[in-house]
DNA sequence: ATTCAAATTTAGGCTAATCTAAAAAAATTT
DNA sequence: AAATTTTTTTAGATTAGCCTAAATTTGAAT
């Protein structure tokens, strides 16, 4: 049996690892978690005895294969339970992440697989993260900045690289909102900006900065 | 804030006052959450500092208002999940309780009141329980024992009184499900059981013991 | 290479929730 | 009313998960 904390510690060591490209240290862990670092420690070896990560003395932690599963399990959990509150129960993307946090801990193995069904097998979240299917792959990412695409590429907006409450601000007054359907009509070289239009509708210019902090779903 | 456990005191502990109209003694709540009895002596000094419970040495214990708030906010949780695993994702009414029990405990006022009106407003989960409304109001359910009939009498299902698992499968195996239309054709007064037409298709025969767990709304 | 700072671990303690064994209180039987 | 049984409480431990403070290890800078 794995306890909720145990499951949160394996998913901050799995963000850690996959965004570091390395171990993760304890001091990375604790900040993830905002516990103490001496309570990184005694956590971090208790899940070591239980073959959940690797661990050395003063090395950084990895997660061992059956670490690894447990925390892609709970991502899968996470997300599709977002895709349930989202459509569902109408939450927006940023309170659905709290209570996906509580829900992605109930511990049924049928029930996850069940709701998925229910939504339809969706493959991404409602923020255009990848579902991990039963088996903890991943489907292929279909987001691109917004920078990275060409005159007549088409897309859905589906997240943004920077979270700043400008940026957003800024993206909601310009109703580039979260599902927005977005049109390259022309990309300008000299400072690459780009004239858009949105839903089919109106048309509008924006800069470059607003260009590499979008991310679209291409269509 | 309050813990899991916390919480399945109180409901424990609601379930023993209303079952026995009077204080919940250590010995029964120490049998119903299959703990020690010491250890229920401490909890219970525990709720009553934070108000939850009335508590006297060797008397007993009963609710507070806010004790039976809590308590019936987790009654009122755990049929409206039941109602949505039921109906939504296909769990029968005996496999639905047990998952239900744990995502009661799901700490978000809003999700509750969000799944209940997705789901139309239930006004009974899938047993004939009657679902508490935010206010903690329960719906009377107008209904008589089976037992308490009398042959040419006619009803339908709408609840048990037992909630085995046994029972409950039984029940999904003589198709005497939530809904089902019963039609008492001859009472056998040497063990009381009975001989029932039901769906005016099929013709059973039911103990006693069934007579007196099954409950029926009149026609 | 030595020193200094940062990161990590150890040591010792705390709380929630549990246990067993023993003592005390309450209820029942004789 | 006294004795016995049952119930309840106290006492003392245990485990998970956390803390602070001190010691140690690692690594960076001089």
């Amino acid at each position: 049996m794995i306890s909720q904390t145990e499951e949160n510690y394996l998913k901050a060591i799995y963000k850690i690892t996959e965004r570091e490209g390395k171990s993760a240290s304890t001091n990375a862990i604790s900040t993830a978690m905002n516990t103490a670092a001496a309570s990184v420690t005694d956590m971090v070896k208790r899940l070591a005895t239980k073959n959940f990560v690797n661990y050395e003395k003063s090395k950084g932690v990895t997660l061992t294969n059956e670490g690894g599963r447990l925390a892609t399990l709970l991502i899968r959990k996470h997300r599709i339970w977002e895709v349930f509150l989202c459509e569902k129960l109408g939450y927006t993307w940023d309170e659905c992440h709290e209570l996906a946090e509580e829900l992605e801990h109930i511990q049924d193995d049928d029930l996850i697989n069940r709701l998925e069904r229910y939504l339809g097998n969706p493959k991404f979240d409602p923020h255009g993260d990848p579902i991990p299917d039963s088996a903890g792959n991943f489907a292929v990412r279909h987001q691109v900045l917004l920078s990275e695409m060409r005159a007549g590429d088409g897309g859905v907006v589906v997240g943004v690289q920077e979270h700043s409450t400008a940026f957003l601000q800024f993206l909601d007054r310009q109703m580039m909102n979260l599902g927005a359907r977005v049109e390259v009509l022309e990309v300008f070289e000299f400072d690459e900006s780009m004239k858009l239009r949105l839903n089919g509708e109106s048309d509008l210019i924006v800069s470059s900065r607003v260009c590499q902090n979008l991310f679209l779903k291409k269509i």
